[in-house]
DNA sequence: TTGTATGCGTTATCAA
DNA sequence: TTGATAACGCATACAA
């Protein structure tokens, strides 16, 4: 290859190895195993390091050793904070740890969309993969495969997780909250929530345990994920003619709960009085607001956390756990 | 180097091309610029990749052709929709446009965590930058100088930016909405926020009209950023006893805003008849809340949008804006 | 339209 | 503790 633009446009390694007075690899040292040179030269390095403002080149590093010190975040989406906590906190803690995150939105499409993006994140050649959900569009399991880069799935504990896992039973949260209304009385309900695999699996998992203990779902309305504040409030005023004079709601999400309970209170519909609400993911929102939302707390900066730590120490070749349940909360108050 | 794991580990271009009966260089271009190759060949080359799971490796082609198809975007944070939105706008339009967006989170901390972060993603050799504000810690400007990469700015239009920007100025702003206010008859005025360059921009702007225009600051309270709404509740609580019989507020942020209305309400204070309340950002929360609050509509997702456009027309060599201004409306709701 | 030769900037592996 | 050497896997430049 003959060269392109100024040669020595930038400065690199071998310039600082001769403004030091040693060789390339003993920068290279002096940068990644510290412990392996002597103070003296180390000084002397670090000096022409800074001097010369010298920027290492990990493009060319992880061409040499295979090892490319990135990790790529794949998320629906950050416009919620279902999401953009896991990340944030899972960015922080791999920044820490000397790693960095590529963002891949897969948005709520579905299939080509994650598979395609999952195949031009692996070309970058990343360390490890965090994905969301435990399923995933034809062709991933042998992208993942083929890579052989540590994979883990954070927010669905699914039956068999592609590597490891940080989540919970969404199906398991529907179930509690179903419990929580029947054993406050109620024997009429309503579900609100988006078209996502999870939240249907919540409902899922409500709905079966209303069907099993007798009780009697008496509106639905499933919107397009991902659901809003405004979704809420259409979706409440979609049920009212379904509405009998006690009913008990499960909400996809905490944003839909406020909307659900703002235009309650626009409607003149007594909460909790004649119409219950349980949210989802305990955001900010619904414990600051008037009234306070009751809701199921999942905490998403945790799991974006354990993700990173169970990825650090595969990566460190610790021994990594396989399957990590984060707990779940039902958090009562004042719309139940 | 000698060998290091298993040398026939994963397919390479050669594997690709050996299969196809071409040369790795004809692979190369099938994937490159498809235009350059014929039809036939074409075909042949991908069938073999499909039929190898061949996954180019970014991170050589990138040592190679010099260039990563990487941007680095660096915010303070995305657990809120001020950043948020512009990150996932921008992600999307370049994702679209074949680049990956590595995410840098600098936190509120200020100076040494924004200086270290750029140099570390700087070792990545991104194409271009992302960063917000349009004022660094000192030994940003030679590191952006060095790298010679284009930058946009977001979320600031400072008056010397370091190469692009899009933004707005948030002195504008505070001077907006006290002129608003003014007009209004307001004559006493408070303000909550936090103690961010931005925030106290919008808040000199305000100070600034106010004064000239002969109203009264009442009451002030600035809390560490990031503001959330449980920080109006409390600042609500704390200027409580300034305030007068009919004050003007403006807050740092719409949770600040509603954090205020909901203790407001509380507290029995009539809103907007003793306190009026401006909030900043228009998110969905305050457009949808009861009552709905007014504030000040910045479009980040627009300013995203626009600051990936206007790197991609930079990298792609068209002309590209150095300065864009987005507006900013205030949209008046119930709380004024 | 296709192929050949070469180097991108670093690090693993030896040897000293 | 330090140095010399040879890849890492691909794309540029040129030739055919």
């Amino acid at each position: 290859m003959a060269r392109r633009r100024d040669p020595s446009a930038s400065v690199k390694i071998i310039d600082v190895a001769a403004a030091a007075g040693v060789a390339p690899m003993t920068v290279s040292r002096v940068l990644n195993s510290p412990g392996h040179v002597s103070a003296a030269t180390a000084a002397r390095v670090r000096e022409a390091i800074e001097r010369l403002g010298y920027v290492p080149n990990l493009i060319a590093g992880g061409l040499s050793s295979r090892r490319s010190r990135m990790i790529a975040a794949i998320v629906p989406t950050i416009a919620n904070a279902m999401f953009s906590d896991p990340v944030q906190a899972f960015t922080d803690v791999m920044n820490q740890a000397g790693y960095h995150v590529l963002l891949g939105l897969s948005g709520y499409g579905g299939g080509d969309a994650e598979r395609d993006l999952i195949r031009a994140v692996l070309a970058r050649r990343p360390d490890a993969l965090l994905l969301t959900g435990a399923t995933h569009p034809p062709g991933v399991a042998r992208l993942l495969r083929d890579a052989g880069v540590p994979v883990v799935e954070i927010w669905d504990a699914a039956a068999s997780p592609t590597d490891m896992l940080v989540g919970f039973d969404h199906a398991e949260v529907g179930a509690a909250v179903a419990d929580f209304f029947l054993d406050r009385g109620h024997t009429s309900f309503a579900v609100v929530g988006a078209d996502d695999t999870r939240g249907g699996a919540r409902r899922q998992g409500f709905f079966d345990t209303i069907a099993r203990r007798g009780g009697k779902l008496v509106a639905e309305c499933i919107l397009p994920a991902p659901n809003t504040i405004a979704d809420g409030r259409v979706a409440l005023r979609t049920i009212l003619p379904k509405l009998g004079p006690r009913t008990a709601l499960l909400a996809g999400s905490d944003l839909v709960a406020f909307g659900i309970i703002t235009e309650a209170r626009m409607q003149g519909i007594a909460v909790p009085e004649r119409l219950a609400v349980c949210g989802f993911g305990d955001f900010e929102l619904c414990r600051q607001s008037e009234p306070p939302i009751t809701s199921v707390g999942v905490d998403g900066t945790a799991m974006g956390r354990l993700a990173a730590e169970s990825l650090l120490a595969r990566l460190s070749g610790r021994p990594a756990p396989s399957r990590v349940l984060v707990p779940f909360h039902i958090l009562p108050r004042a719309t139940t």
